[in-house]
DNA sequence: ATTGCTATTGAGACTTAATCTCAATTTCAT
DNA sequence: ATGAAATTGAGATTAAGTCTCAATAGCAAT
Protein backbone atom coordinates (compact mmCIF):
# COMPACT_ATOMS: atom_id res chain seq x y z
CA UNK A 1 0.00 0.00 0.00
CA UNK A 2 1.58 2.94 -1.37
CA UNK A 3 0.95 6.20 0.86
CA UNK A 4 2.83 8.99 -0.98
CA UNK A 5 2.00 12.56 -1.92
CA UNK A 6 0.81 12.66 1.48
CA UNK A 7 2.78 15.61 2.86
CA UNK A 8 3.82 16.65 0.08
CA UNK A 9 3.28 19.42 -1.78
CA UNK A 10 1.83 21.52 0.89
CA UNK A 11 3.53 24.73 -0.35
CA UNK A 12 7.13 23.57 -0.91
CA UNK A 13 8.42 22.92 -4.51
CA UNK A 14 6.26 25.52 -5.37
CA UNK A 15 9.30 27.25 -7.42
CA UNK A 16 8.79 28.92 -10.23
CA UNK A 17 6.28 26.44 -12.48
CA UNK A 18 8.01 27.00 -15.67
CA UNK A 19 5.65 26.31 -18.87
CA UNK A 20 6.32 22.84 -20.38
CA UNK A 21 8.47 22.46 -23.34
CA UNK A 22 7.46 21.82 -26.63
CA UNK A 23 8.65 18.18 -27.37
CA UNK A 24 9.58 19.71 -31.09
CA UNK A 25 12.91 21.36 -30.17
CA UNK A 26 16.23 19.19 -29.83
CA UNK A 27 14.88 15.48 -31.35
CA UNK A 28 18.92 14.44 -30.46
CA UNK A 29 18.10 13.34 -26.90
CA UNK A 30 16.51 10.05 -27.79
CA UNK A 31 19.54 9.65 -30.66
CA UNK A 32 22.04 10.12 -27.93
CA UNK A 33 19.74 7.43 -25.71
CA UNK A 34 19.39 4.84 -28.26
CA UNK A 35 23.30 5.28 -28.94
CA UNK A 36 23.94 4.26 -25.42
CA UNK A 37 21.68 2.08 -25.13
CA UNK A 38 22.85 0.00 -28.08
CA UNK A 39 26.98 0.25 -26.95
CA UNK A 40 25.30 -1.66 -23.81
CA UNK A 41 23.73 -3.95 -25.31
CA UNK A 42 20.12 -2.53 -23.47
CA UNK A 43 17.56 -2.20 -25.84
CA UNK A 44 14.87 0.85 -26.57
CA UNK A 45 11.58 -0.30 -24.80
CA UNK A 46 8.51 1.88 -25.36
CA UNK A 47 8.61 2.79 -21.16
CA UNK A 48 11.93 3.96 -21.66
CA UNK A 49 10.50 6.20 -24.37
CA UNK A 50 8.37 7.15 -22.36
CA UNK A 51 10.08 7.97 -19.82
CA UNK A 52 12.91 10.01 -21.91
CA UNK A 53 9.88 12.07 -23.60
CA UNK A 54 8.39 13.04 -20.12
CA UNK A 55 11.66 13.71 -18.63
CA UNK A 56 12.26 16.62 -21.37
CA UNK A 57 9.20 17.83 -21.12
CA UNK A 58 10.15 18.59 -17.83
CA UNK A 59 12.37 22.29 -17.64
CA UNK A 60 12.50 21.80 -14.37
CA UNK A 61 13.37 19.89 -11.32
CA UNK A 62 11.52 17.19 -10.23
CA UNK A 63 11.29 14.19 -8.02
CA UNK A 64 11.00 10.47 -8.85
CA UNK A 65 7.26 10.48 -7.34
CA UNK A 66 6.25 13.53 -9.06
CA UNK A 67 7.26 12.20 -12.11
CA UNK A 68 5.73 9.10 -11.92
CA UNK A 69 2.12 10.60 -11.10
CA UNK A 70 2.19 12.94 -14.15
CA UNK A 71 2.96 9.90 -16.52
CA UNK A 72 -0.16 8.03 -14.91
CA UNK A 73 -2.44 11.24 -15.37
CA UNK A 74 -1.30 11.05 -19.02
CA UNK A 75 -2.61 7.62 -19.09
CA UNK A 76 0.82 6.66 -19.99
CA UNK A 77 1.45 3.65 -18.60
CA UNK A 78 5.14 3.06 -16.67
CA UNK A 79 5.69 1.40 -13.27
CA UNK A 80 7.61 2.59 -10.55
CA UNK A 81 10.14 0.12 -10.58
CA UNK A 82 10.75 1.26 -14.35
CA UNK A 83 11.43 4.80 -13.13
CA UNK A 84 13.71 3.81 -10.66
CA UNK A 85 15.41 1.52 -13.20
CA UNK A 86 15.81 4.12 -16.04
CA UNK A 87 17.21 7.08 -14.15
CA UNK A 88 20.35 5.69 -13.45
CA UNK A 89 20.81 4.90 -16.94
CA UNK A 90 19.89 8.45 -17.83
CA UNK A 91 22.27 9.56 -15.37
CA UNK A 92 25.04 7.65 -16.65
CA UNK A 93 25.01 8.98 -20.24
CA UNK A 94 25.02 12.11 -19.12
CA UNK A 95 20.89 13.47 -20.02
CA UNK A 96 20.13 13.86 -16.81
CA UNK A 97 21.30 15.57 -14.05
CA UNK A 98 20.79 14.66 -10.12
CA UNK A 99 20.65 16.99 -6.93
CA UNK A 100 20.81 15.39 -3.90
CA UNK A 101 18.77 17.67 -1.57
CA UNK A 102 19.48 17.55 2.52
CA UNK A 103 15.82 16.34 2.22
CA UNK A 104 15.78 12.58 1.74
CA UNK A 105 14.61 12.98 -1.54
CA UNK A 106 16.54 13.52 -4.79
CA UNK A 107 15.80 15.89 -7.38
CA UNK A 108 15.98 15.25 -11.15
CA UNK A 109 16.59 17.58 -14.46
CA UNK A 110 17.37 16.87 -17.94
CA UNK A 111 21.02 18.59 -18.88
CA UNK A 112 20.82 17.73 -22.62
CA UNK A 113 22.30 20.57 -23.86
CA UNK A 114 22.16 22.65 -21.04
CA UNK A 115 25.41 23.49 -18.81
CA UNK A 116 26.16 22.19 -15.39
CA UNK A 117 25.20 24.30 -12.96
CA UNK A 118 24.66 24.38 -8.96
CA UNK A 119 21.77 25.33 -6.86
CA UNK A 120 20.74 28.16 -4.18
CA UNK A 121 17.73 26.31 -2.32
CA UNK A 122 15.22 28.23 -0.34
CA UNK A 123 14.10 26.44 3.03
CA UNK A 124 10.71 28.26 3.14
CA UNK A 125 9.21 28.03 -0.05
CA UNK A 126 11.76 25.35 -1.83
CA UNK A 127 12.40 27.42 -4.49
CA UNK A 128 15.04 26.20 -6.60
CA UNK A 129 17.60 29.08 -7.93
CA UNK A 130 20.15 27.90 -10.88
CA UNK A 131 23.81 29.44 -10.59
CA UNK A 132 27.20 28.75 -12.60
CA UNK A 133 30.19 29.83 -11.64
CA UNK A 134 33.20 29.27 -13.70
CA UNK A 135 35.79 30.78 -11.15
CA UNK A 136 34.20 27.97 -9.02
CA UNK A 137 34.20 25.37 -11.08
CA UNK A 138 38.06 26.15 -12.04
CA UNK A 139 38.71 26.31 -8.10
CA UNK A 140 37.66 22.53 -8.02
CA UNK A 141 38.98 20.98 -10.52
CA UNK A 142 42.26 22.56 -8.77
CA UNK A 143 41.92 21.02 -5.55
CA UNK A 144 41.36 17.60 -7.13
CA UNK A 145 44.28 17.96 -9.64
CA UNK A 146 46.58 18.58 -5.84
CA UNK A 147 45.31 15.74 -4.35
CA UNK A 148 45.02 13.38 -7.52
CA UNK A 149 41.56 13.15 -6.59
CA UNK A 150 39.97 11.78 -10.15
CA UNK A 151 36.46 14.17 -10.12
CA UNK A 152 33.36 12.47 -11.83
CA UNK A 153 31.03 15.19 -10.62
CA UNK A 154 30.24 17.46 -7.75
CA UNK A 155 26.90 18.29 -5.82
CA UNK A 156 27.11 22.17 -4.70
CA UNK A 157 23.85 23.69 -3.07
CA UNK A 158 23.64 26.58 -0.70
CA UNK A 159 20.63 26.93 1.35
CA UNK A 160 19.00 29.32 2.79
CA UNK A 161 16.36 31.88 2.21
CA UNK A 162 15.50 33.75 -1.16
CA UNK A 163 15.08 37.26 -0.90
CA UNK A 164 11.12 36.88 -1.39
CA UNK A 165 11.15 34.60 1.77
CA UNK A 166 13.88 36.78 3.90
CA UNK A 167 11.93 39.97 4.15
CA UNK A 168 8.55 37.83 4.78
CA UNK B 1 13.55 -6.63 13.42
CA UNK B 2 16.49 -4.16 13.36
CA UNK B 3 18.39 -5.52 9.92
CA UNK B 4 21.22 -3.31 10.32
CA UNK B 5 25.13 -3.58 9.39
CA UNK B 6 24.13 -6.21 7.19
CA UNK B 7 25.88 -4.49 3.72
CA UNK B 8 27.42 -1.95 5.15
CA UNK B 9 31.74 -1.72 6.11
CA UNK B 10 32.42 -4.06 3.21
CA UNK B 11 35.39 -2.51 2.99
CA UNK B 12 33.71 1.15 2.37
CA UNK B 13 34.03 3.84 4.99
CA UNK B 14 37.33 2.86 6.04
CA UNK B 15 38.91 5.93 5.74
CA UNK B 16 42.25 7.47 7.79
CA UNK B 17 40.83 5.68 10.95
CA UNK B 18 42.66 8.45 13.29
CA UNK B 19 42.77 7.25 16.99
CA UNK B 20 39.74 8.21 18.62
CA UNK B 21 40.99 12.27 20.96
CA UNK B 22 41.01 11.95 24.47
CA UNK B 23 38.24 13.36 26.00
CA UNK B 24 40.61 15.85 28.09
CA UNK B 25 41.19 19.00 25.86
CA UNK B 26 38.67 21.32 25.32
CA UNK B 27 35.45 20.32 27.70
CA UNK B 28 33.86 23.80 26.87
CA UNK B 29 31.48 22.12 24.26
CA UNK B 30 29.37 20.72 27.39
CA UNK B 31 29.13 24.28 28.35
CA UNK B 32 27.89 24.89 24.85
CA UNK B 33 25.38 22.68 24.89
CA UNK B 34 24.57 23.22 28.36
CA UNK B 35 23.64 26.99 27.57
CA UNK B 36 21.97 25.91 24.18
CA UNK B 37 19.75 23.66 25.98
CA UNK B 38 19.24 26.12 28.84
CA UNK B 39 18.18 28.89 26.66
CA UNK B 40 15.39 26.23 25.06
CA UNK B 41 14.20 24.77 28.19
CA UNK B 42 15.46 21.64 27.37
CA UNK B 43 17.01 19.16 30.10
CA UNK B 44 20.74 17.95 30.48
CA UNK B 45 20.16 14.41 30.53
CA UNK B 46 22.50 11.68 31.28
CA UNK B 47 21.34 10.25 27.59
CA UNK B 48 22.25 13.64 26.12
CA UNK B 49 25.78 13.32 27.76
CA UNK B 50 26.51 10.16 27.00
CA UNK B 51 25.86 11.49 23.20
CA UNK B 52 27.84 14.87 23.73
CA UNK B 53 30.92 12.88 24.66
CA UNK B 54 30.43 10.51 21.94
CA UNK B 55 30.44 12.86 19.12
CA UNK B 56 33.80 14.29 20.71
CA UNK B 57 35.47 11.18 21.10
CA UNK B 58 35.24 10.77 17.50
CA UNK B 59 37.24 12.90 15.05
CA UNK B 60 36.03 11.24 12.12
CA UNK B 61 32.72 11.03 10.15
CA UNK B 62 30.19 8.57 11.32
CA UNK B 63 26.83 7.48 10.32
CA UNK B 64 24.18 7.25 13.25
CA UNK B 65 23.75 3.57 13.17
CA UNK B 66 27.83 3.28 13.26
CA UNK B 67 27.22 5.66 16.28
CA UNK B 68 24.71 3.63 18.08
CA UNK B 69 26.29 0.56 18.23
CA UNK B 70 29.73 2.12 19.75
CA UNK B 71 27.82 3.56 22.49
CA UNK B 72 26.36 -0.05 22.68
CA UNK B 73 29.40 -1.45 22.62
CA UNK B 74 30.45 0.40 25.85
CA UNK B 75 27.88 -0.53 27.98
CA UNK B 76 26.27 2.76 27.43
CA UNK B 77 22.62 2.44 27.15
CA UNK B 78 21.14 5.33 24.83
CA UNK B 79 18.21 4.24 21.74
CA UNK B 80 18.64 4.89 18.65
CA UNK B 81 15.29 7.42 18.87
CA UNK B 82 17.41 9.32 21.33
CA UNK B 83 20.51 9.85 19.39
CA UNK B 84 18.06 10.74 16.13
CA UNK B 85 16.90 13.26 18.51
CA UNK B 86 19.64 14.93 19.92
CA UNK B 87 21.88 15.54 16.73
CA UNK B 88 19.74 17.71 15.46
CA UNK B 89 19.95 19.41 18.47
CA UNK B 90 23.74 19.42 18.65
CA UNK B 91 23.50 20.19 14.46
CA UNK B 92 21.31 23.40 15.76
CA UNK B 93 23.77 24.88 18.01
CA UNK B 94 26.64 24.44 15.87
CA UNK B 95 28.83 21.70 17.62
CA UNK B 96 28.16 18.80 15.13
CA UNK B 97 27.93 19.35 11.07
CA UNK B 98 25.96 17.29 8.79
CA UNK B 99 27.13 15.64 5.60
CA UNK B 100 24.82 14.34 3.39
CA UNK B 101 26.35 11.81 1.02
CA UNK B 102 24.77 10.76 -2.10
CA UNK B 103 24.26 7.53 -0.47
CA UNK B 104 21.53 7.22 1.36
CA UNK B 105 22.40 7.80 5.36
CA UNK B 106 23.88 10.89 6.49
CA UNK B 107 27.44 11.24 8.02
CA UNK B 108 28.10 13.75 11.22
CA UNK B 109 31.05 14.76 12.59
CA UNK B 110 31.87 17.37 15.19
CA UNK B 111 33.03 21.07 14.65
CA UNK B 112 33.64 22.22 17.46
CA UNK B 113 36.18 24.08 17.25
CA UNK B 114 37.23 23.32 13.71
CA UNK B 115 36.55 25.26 10.33
CA UNK B 116 33.87 24.37 8.15
CA UNK B 117 35.25 22.02 5.42
CA UNK B 118 34.51 20.68 2.03
CA UNK B 119 34.42 17.01 1.41
CA UNK B 120 36.09 15.21 -1.71
CA UNK B 121 33.97 11.29 -1.48
CA UNK B 122 35.57 8.63 -2.88
CA UNK B 123 33.53 6.73 -4.78
CA UNK B 124 35.59 3.42 -4.77
CA UNK B 125 36.73 2.82 -0.83
CA UNK B 126 34.50 5.74 0.90
CA UNK B 127 37.10 7.50 1.76
CA UNK B 128 35.99 11.25 2.73
CA UNK B 129 38.83 14.05 2.45
CA UNK B 130 38.57 17.00 3.63
CA UNK B 131 39.10 20.59 1.98
CA UNK B 132 39.12 24.42 2.27
CA UNK B 133 39.23 26.90 0.04
CA UNK B 134 38.73 30.38 1.01
CA UNK B 135 38.70 31.15 -2.31
CA UNK B 136 35.43 29.47 -2.61
CA UNK B 137 33.42 30.47 0.50
CA UNK B 138 34.17 34.10 -1.09
CA UNK B 139 32.80 32.97 -4.81
CA UNK B 140 30.01 31.35 -3.04
CA UNK B 141 29.07 34.44 -0.69
CA UNK B 142 29.39 37.22 -3.79
CA UNK B 143 26.64 34.97 -5.65
CA UNK B 144 24.38 35.21 -2.58
CA UNK B 145 24.45 38.81 -2.79
CA UNK B 146 24.16 39.09 -6.31
CA UNK B 147 20.80 37.49 -6.02
CA UNK B 148 19.78 38.37 -2.19
CA UNK B 149 19.88 35.11 -0.91
CA UNK B 150 20.54 34.94 2.82
CA UNK B 151 22.48 31.96 2.74
CA UNK B 152 22.62 29.65 5.93
CA UNK B 153 24.94 26.75 5.48
CA UNK B 154 26.35 25.16 1.89
CA UNK B 155 27.17 21.47 1.31
CA UNK B 156 29.59 21.02 -1.55
CA UNK B 157 31.05 17.36 -2.52
CA UNK B 158 32.94 16.45 -4.87
CA UNK B 159 32.67 12.90 -6.11
CA UNK B 160 35.20 10.34 -7.68
CA UNK B 161 37.89 8.19 -7.09
CA UNK B 162 40.92 9.25 -4.66
CA UNK B 163 44.45 8.49 -5.95
CA UNK B 164 44.35 4.85 -3.91
CA UNK B 165 41.45 3.73 -6.04
CA UNK B 166 42.09 5.64 -9.21
CA UNK B 167 45.20 3.27 -9.72
CA UNK B 168 44.20 0.37 -9.27
C1' DA C 1 7.51 -12.41 -41.07
C1' DT C 2 9.17 -15.92 -37.77
C1' DT C 3 12.20 -17.51 -34.39
C1' DG C 4 14.66 -17.59 -30.23
C1' DC C 5 17.65 -15.57 -27.01
C1' DT C 6 17.93 -12.02 -23.77
C1' DA C 7 16.61 -7.87 -21.70
C1' DT C 8 12.69 -5.80 -19.58
C1' DT C 9 8.53 -5.10 -17.27
C1' DG C 10 5.15 -4.71 -13.33
C1' DA C 11 2.95 -5.96 -9.00
C1' DG C 12 3.87 -6.35 -4.81
C1' DA C 13 7.01 -8.01 -1.20
C1' DC C 14 10.94 -6.43 1.07
C1' DT C 15 14.58 -3.36 3.11
C1' DT C 16 16.02 0.23 5.78
C1' DA C 17 16.71 4.97 7.51
C1' DA C 18 14.16 7.87 9.99
C1' DT C 19 10.07 9.30 12.66
C1' DC C 20 6.31 8.76 15.76
C1' DT C 21 3.64 7.05 19.97
C1' DC C 22 2.81 6.89 24.62
C1' DA C 23 3.39 5.15 29.24
C1' DA C 24 7.05 5.34 32.47
C1' DT C 25 10.92 8.04 34.03
C1' DT C 26 13.98 11.91 34.85
C1' DT C 27 15.32 16.70 35.22
C1' DC C 28 15.44 20.92 37.60
C1' DA C 29 13.47 25.33 39.29
C1' DT C 30 11.24 26.22 43.32
C1' DA D 1 11.68 17.26 48.61
C1' DT D 2 8.19 18.32 45.12
C1' DG D 3 5.71 18.55 40.88
C1' DA D 4 5.22 20.35 36.21
C1' DA D 5 7.25 19.56 31.96
C1' DA D 6 10.63 17.46 29.20
C1' DT D 7 12.60 13.05 27.99
C1' DT D 8 13.22 8.33 27.29
C1' DG D 9 12.83 3.64 25.04
C1' DA D 10 10.54 -0.17 22.77
C1' DG D 11 8.37 -1.00 19.15
C1' DA D 12 5.04 0.45 15.52
C1' DT D 13 4.96 3.22 11.49
C1' DT D 14 6.31 5.75 7.36
C1' DA D 15 8.22 6.15 2.99
C1' DA D 16 12.01 6.01 -0.44
C1' DG D 17 14.09 2.85 -2.85
C1' DT D 18 15.26 -2.12 -4.22
C1' DC D 19 14.36 -6.81 -5.34
C1' DT D 20 11.84 -10.97 -7.20
C1' DC D 21 10.15 -13.61 -10.73
C1' DA D 22 6.79 -15.00 -14.07
C1' DA D 23 5.11 -12.92 -18.18
C1' DT D 24 6.30 -9.97 -22.10
C1' DA D 25 8.74 -7.41 -25.63
C1' DG D 26 13.07 -6.08 -28.50
C1' DC D 27 15.81 -7.20 -31.92
C1' DA D 28 19.32 -9.76 -34.65
C1' DA D 29 19.50 -13.55 -37.51
C1' DT D 30 17.21 -16.36 -40.47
Amino acid sequence: MRKRRETKKTGRRAGSARPERSPAQGEDYEAVFRDFLQEKGLKLTRERKVILEEVFRHDDHFDIDEFYLKIKQKGLKVSRASIYRTLPLLLECGLVDEVKTTERQAFYEHIHGRRHHDHLVCLSCGKVIEFYSPAIERLQEEICRRRRFKSLRHVLEIQGHCKDCASA
